[in-house]
DNA sequence: GCCTCTTGGTGTATTTTGAACACAATACTA
DNA sequence: TAGTATTGTGTTCAAAATACACCAAGAGGC
């Protein structure tokens, strides 16, 4: 939340900076141990979470207006964004248009314009984010799917949809090429498809049909280190993958 | 396109009543004689042929927009609406941009702006639509999809868009329930699905793998009149298509 | 070192599903 | 009433999904 005068200069920027009624808002999955995880934000003196968002510059296309707000969250550039739905109701974002009205009166205030929010959901590599607050943030953080703190205005919503898009998109999209590293080992993946579609999955035949597609290269060395036998490395072979995916993924799962 | 006069009431009008940069435009799907449709526009006095669209009231969710502007153009309430994308590049409405530019100055042109359009795709029962043109246009029609005009701005991306999102859709959204009317043979149904996939079926496994769904009841009389064996009627069972639907039908085409 | 436990990799039998095709039924035509 | 075009149903064969058995490799206890 802003004192004041942050207020003021920030809204003084946005309009003239940002085109008016819309904003974006961007759901990050991440991947680790196990665990699918989504970036969150905790709003400054305030026990509020928020997605990461941002607004689009007026001569700016909306894709890279929502790399630029991912750069400045993650520290990565080049991400793999997916549009995946407007919010349009004109009272989603009421609570924020009504927040700053003891301090400005509403003309003068950014926030309390209506604002069409778009949707984007976002696949990285967890071990490369660099996870950075915004100017309104204290924190920005990580956190388990299953154990997300209750998100402000319509971004339960947002989240909800995001994660059942991915799910619908799993067989179209290159998901396991944006969140898993460069080298996996095939338990490691079945365990994202799990994640993703929250049920069980039978290991031997998760394996004929991954490797059945013609997608992935198995490395020389298996992974040493853990306890039992060590399983082999495997990394994605990216012109198959995006081949196969045209077709889509034949099958359910 | 509009004369001076038209342009600057229409333009006063839009700044009180429309939310700015944002558009909607609309594919509306038909079937008819085994055909495939589109309905599109033609503007006043020009060879330019648009998808109906239109603006968002400043105190209107964008579901409701999409559906007061296809009430306009086809005299429906209560279509079947899907968002599907957003087009948000900022050269995208350039010509639209600077059409009236030695009319009006920029300032006072609603159509200077920068637009961000939502797309929506909608289907309708073909035999109900009455197609209305709006105040711009001279024109509005049913197209073949196979023989649609060249279309302005980015509207030919919006369409092909429109129409990999429905092949996408097909095993979930009830697509043949709002393109086909109440009652209908079993070979329509399978033209409507030869058409959206553009390709051919088997005849017989089509048949007893939608019959297999358990989507479909069979009226006592079959259709009578034409050459040939009468074949059975059928219409959809919409509590079960839905529930159906919820897994995806399931195997491809 | 040997036994056992755990985890990863491969093979096989059974069931289910999908594709191809033959044939019967119906209604109009000649 | 035979002919023809079209629709409805059944059967066959192959491919794919499923379930399960077995083998291999590494770690730790003894």
């Amino acid at each position: 939340m802003f004192n004041k005068q942050e207020l003021i200069d920030f809204c003084n920027n946005a309009r003239d900076s940002y085109l008016a009624h819309i904003s974006i808002d961007c759901v990050v999955f991440g991947f680790h141990e196990g665990q699918l995880k989504v970036l969150v934000l905790k709003m400054k003196n305030e026990q509020s979470w928020y997605l990461p968002g941002g607004f689009v510059l007026k001569n700016e296309p909306i894709d890279e207006a929502a790399n630029r707000i991912l750069k400045d969250r993650t520290g990565l550039d080049e991400i793999f964004l997916q549009q995946f739905h407007v919010f349009g109701d004109p009272d989603r974002s009421r609570p924020h248009r009504e927040m700053y009205n003891h301090m400005l009166p509403p003309s003068e205030n950014w926030f309390a314009n209506r604002f069409l929010t778009i949707g984007y959901y976002a696949l990285v590599d967890f071990v490369h984010v660099n996870p950075t607050p915004d100017s309104h943030s204290e924190a920005c953080t990580w956190r388990d799917l299953a154990d997300t703190p209750q998100l402000e205005l319509d971004h339960g919503v947002i989240l909800k949809t995001a994660l059942d898009t991915l799910r619908l998109q799993l067989n179209y999209q290159p998901i396991g090429y944006n969140l898993m590293p460069k080298e996996f080992t095939m338990p490691e993946l079945q365990k994202l498809y799990e994640t993703i579609l929250d049920k069980k999955l039978d290991r031997r035949n998760f394996q004929r049909r991954m490797l059945g597609f013609g997608i992935l290269t198995r490395s020389e060395k298996p992974r040493k280190g853990g306890a039992h036998k060590a399983p082999y490395l495997y990394s994605f072979d990216l012109a198959n993958y995006q081949n196969a995916l045209k077709e889509g993924l034949k099958g359910g799962w």
